[in-house]
DNA sequence: CCTCGTTATTTCGCATTGTGAAACGACATT
DNA sequence: AATGTCGTTTCACAATGCGAAATAACGAGG
């Protein structure tokens, strides 16, 4: 709608794509922008906060971005949905539990309960996970509509990031086929080698699939049945949250 | 420089501070626009989602705020700036180590190790901190600008969080005062009840405060004598972390 | 069921504002 | 010194964003 709106968000994307080294020219072809338009639109965001110009004429995405994030993740505080649900899962299991939601074309981490283990997981709030080599990942994009399924699961988009990873659309296919009769997903090594995870799906109160709880940890301590095992504790814990979220009950048969 | 950008990301940061009840007329009002020019920039953010149209007529910030974010932790990796010296102090202390940076009128952590403790701190990477009342906070604060500070501790913007916090402009200067000369901080309470936290700030290549790294534990186990007793190494692991970032040396006697 | 008041949305004419070509300047490279 | 590249500034034009006002949608009260 509004044009310089649009393109200083289109600029914004870019800078952060391209952190932590954007140069003018680069972001200008990357946004479809003139130099000189890029140019003023720079100079906005980093008037505003929303960039930073650092010497050698890099630019780079501003601090100002994180603390809106920051204060949105405390002001609409997704957690508080799936915390309850979240910590009874950890009567069930000693290894970490993460919450993560949609959000555009990848999933990101907006709560965590470190598991009772003594190793740790690399892994952060705010994160952003691929829809199709995690097990939240998988697990919404199962859910997902037909189309957009159909956009995020073209070849180009399965890009491998273990031996294990899926980038195969018809073995995708299948895989989300069964993620749906099952309600629940296994990520077996598909995104970092050595951990295993199981995910289930979320939903919102349009009973569209909002993000997913997963269970996670090494492979070693973790079994596939171990993590098959956790199937009814998990996909209770999503419904419990899903039901938090306002969403209508018994999906899937109807 | 460009209007109706600034215009926008204004809008976008009533949308934040309203979340998650934010209704088209309180954000005109609050970002001191026409309503319809508000409804149009609003329009645009929803559709580039940066903002969510929820029923009763509320608008949300939407998810791609978290996302950018999250990509932006990612890339920029603050964090590896500060993880060698994370953890050589993590090997001082069994309590939480914070590293938070500056954004804006707040900071917020961008990394934690967890300590070696039963209990756990209820925080989250991403999460805002006050400048007033929290370790990193009064580090960072005390090393901003005269004018910056002036503005900072207007008495409206010291708000009391605990019984302890320090709400009075002049004792804040005091205070200030002490903490450039010590090169450390503590938080007594300040900001959370029952939490104590000792904090040294961060500088960036420019030799402007970044950020600051603190230890914190509950007052029980952490006494006053504890957290002061931890100030040497915190300040080294401070000075190693600005010097990552390349700072300029021996800062605070010139 | 109608009326009035409030608030979201749309329309529309105007000129402010954003735009990009081109000029300029700063650097680096040869 | 000459040439090329890239960031920055200028400028004339009109497309674009603007806000007043009209309209629609909704709710509350009678």
């Amino acid at each position: 709608m509004t044009q310089s709106v649009q393109r200083a968000l289109r600029v914004m994307e870019v800078l952060v794509a391209k952190a932590p080294r954007a140069v003018l020219g680069d972001i200008a072809k990357a946004a479809g922008l003139t130099p000189s338009t890029t140019y003023r639109i720079v100079q906005t965001l980093v008037q505003e906060g929303y960039a930073t110009a650092e010497e050698g004429g890099y630019y780079q995405p501003g601090s100002r971005i994180l603390s809106l994030a920051g204060q949105m993740v405390t002001a609409m505080d997704y957690s508080t949905y799936a915390r309850a649900a979240m910590l009874e899962l950890q009567e069930h299991t000693p290894e970490t539990i993460h919450f993560g939601v949609l959000s555009g074309d990848q999933a990101h981490y907006v709560d965590k309960l470190e598991g009772r283990r003594p190793y740790r997981l690399a892994s952060v709030v705010g994160m952003s996970l691929k829809l199709h080599c995690t097990a939240i990942g998988k697990a919404i994009l199962a859910h997902l509509p037909p189309g957009r399924i159909a956009e995020l699961t073209a070849p180009d988009r399965l890009v491998a990031h273990t031996r294990k990873t899926i980038t195969d659309p018809e073995r995708m296919a299948t895989e989300l086929e069964r993620i749906r009769a099952q309600g629940f997903c296994i990520d077996d090594e598909e995104d970092r080698d050595g951990v295993r995870c199981i995910g289930a799906p979320v939903f919102d109160h349009h009973g569209q699939v909002f993000g997913g709880l997963s269970v996670s940890a090494p492979t070693m301590q973790f079994t596939l049945q171990d993590a098959i095992s956790l199937a009814p504790v998990l996909i209770a814990a999503a419904e419990s949250t899903s039901a938090a979220l306002g969403a209508p009950r018994n999906r899937g048969n109807d």
